[in-house]
DNA sequence: ATGTGC
């Protein structure tokens, strides 16, 4: 038997088996295939892909069986569904989405994923392209410099104990009220940059000790601070409500809740593994540890990871304020006079009490967005009242070379998705062997051809987020966009990104 | 993603 290296084959004794993506999904329209029910036992409700027929070749069958290992959980609504971007991750796929009944379902770190609220934050500018183009490479050097960034990167802000409970307990609040921004820019967080409910006595003295040098600092691996330049305009009147304008320069932030969300995830899942044989639970892989929502496990669990959500919304509030001084010094200006303002800023890595109408009914939920971004309508009440009348925000990073897209939340997104849509452009190579395809000199290199500034911790961080490891971030947008679930508003460019 | 392995 001839050995291929293609994602679709399987260990099957020393033969690899190819398994066919088209073979394992029915195709229900352009952008919607299903997993049936007995893909795998035990599934309680279908699987649900959001895919174009051209992405559906590129998802591992592994995924396919990841999302329908999740609809085998107590409790699970509708279909376990997965976006464009979907891929391989920690028991449930990236890009996965699945809601859980308050009373009869479950609540799992592995919907959540171990970057708890990571996301991404969009800061307007009322500057032009061609006024920040001339000083890109200063800016980049003063935003690199100002904003900590790498595995294990310590905050300018020593924070006291004190301090580290208000992030947990507070989130983009608590930063504010320190210094670190202006009233608006809480207003501007989905759930205002704070979620109800978070309880210091499930974060262990561990994951204290990880968070507390780490407020205001950037990470590593996907995560980045960029300059951006909006190039194109879809939706003019969404646009105009969201202070966007083409040629204008946007900032975008993309990062997490660093080492204490990871420890919280990690402390939690031991816990929630045992909790699985307590309450005999049958899940078909150990990554799906998971306990019924109400018991005391999970609600453990959800607490704490509410304490992590807030310190990620404190952790971008800060490096919104060092972006701010950064923009000050090299444009000797007031970041006031320049409109630095906060568009919006999306968690696509939680768990959250959410009311859906569900076969006409409503209902109670905890909706999981593992790589997945809310996406609520025009009209619903957690869209900030400026946006009200267009739908909430949606923002989709590319790649370092490759555009990032605001969106905002449509109709369709109640029915179909739970409310939510795509994260970004989904990753389709793995770190290692982006690291032997690719040299970061010359990924730089290229990238600075096309007009775009790099500067990083190591060139290796660059050759793992090379453009060519991730998918085309428009097809996946195009997918949501002509799904209903969230429209296309405008499209911004790269010209200066700082990495960990 | 992550003091990038137990």
């Amino acid at each position: 038997m001839v050995e291929s290296e293609d994602t679709g084959t399987e260990e099957l004794g020393t033969e690899r088996v190819h398994r066919d993506i088209k073979s394992m999904v029915r195709k229900l329209s352009d952008n919607q295939w299903e997993i049936p029910i007995g893909h795998i036992p035990n599934m309680r409700v279908p699987g649900r892909l959001f895919v174009s027929e051209n992405l559906l070749g590129g998802i591992d069958p592994d995924t396919i069986d990841q999302i329908a290992n999740v609809a085998t959980l107590p409790g699970i609504q509708k279909y376990s569904m997965a976006m464009p971007d979907a891929h391989l991750g920690y028991g449930f796929a990236i890009g996965g989405v699945a809601a859980f009944d308050a009373e009869e379902g479950v609540i799992s770190p592995g919907g959540v994923g171990f970057d708890i609220n990571c996301g991404v934050r969009l800061i307007r500018t009322n500057l032009q392209k061609e006024e920040v183009v001339p000083k890109i490479k200063t800016l980049v050097d003063e935003l690199f410099k100002n904003v900590p960034s790498g595995v294990g990167s310590k905050s300018r802000f020593r924070a006291s104990d004190r301090e580290l409970d208000s992030a947990f307990l507070e989130g983009a609040k608590w930063a504010v009220e320190a210094g670190y921004g202006v009233k608006a820019d809480v207003e501007h967080c989905e759930g205002n940059g704070c979620l109800e409910g978070a309880d210091l006595s499930h974060v262990s003295t561990k994951a204290r000790a990880r968070g507390k040098p780490q407020i205001g600092t950037l990470g590593s691996g996907n995560h980045f601070l960029e300059v951006q330049y909006v190039d194109k305009i879809y939706d003019r009147e969404a646009a105009s409500a969201f202070g966007l304008e083409e040629g204008q320069v946007t900032v975008m932030v993309h990062c997490g809740s660093r080492g204490a969300g990871h420890q919280i995830c990690t402390d939690h899942l031991k816990e929630l593994s045992q909790a699985v044989k307590k309450y005999g639970i049958e899940i078909p892989d150990k990554q799906l540890a998971c306990a019924p929502a109400q018991s005391r496990e999970a609600q453990n669990y959800f607490k704490a990871m509410l304490c992590a959500a807030n310190y990620a919304w404190a952790n971008r509030q800060m490096i919104t304020h060092w972006t701010r001084e950064s923009f000050e010094k090299v444009f000797s200006r007031d970041a006031d006079d320049m409109g630095m303002s906060l568009l919006y800023d999306v968690a696509h890595n939680v768990a959250k009490l959410e009311e859906h109408n569900i076969d006409g009914r409503k209902k109670e939920v905890y909706v999981h967005r593992k790589g997945a971004t809310r996406a609520f309508p025009a009209g619903h009440p957690e869209v900030p009242a400026a946006y009200r009348d267009v739908g909430q925000p949606v923002l989709i990073p590319g790649s370092m070379g490759t555009p990032s897209f605001i969106l905002c939340g449509a109709k369709e997104a109640m029915d179909v998705s739970f409310g939510s849509a795509c994260h970004g452009a989904g990753r389709i190579m793995s770190r290692v062997q982006a690291k032997k395809e690719f040299q970061g000199q010359s990924i730089k290199d290229d990238l600075e051809a096309q007009g775009i500034t790099v500067r990083a911790t190591h060139p290796s961080v660059i050759a793992e987020e090379a453009p060519g490891v991730y998918k085309s971030s428009s097809e996946v947008v195009n997918v949501v966009h002509e799904l209903g679930i969230a429209r296309k508003v405008a499209r911004v460019i790269p010209i200066g990104v700082a990495k960990g």
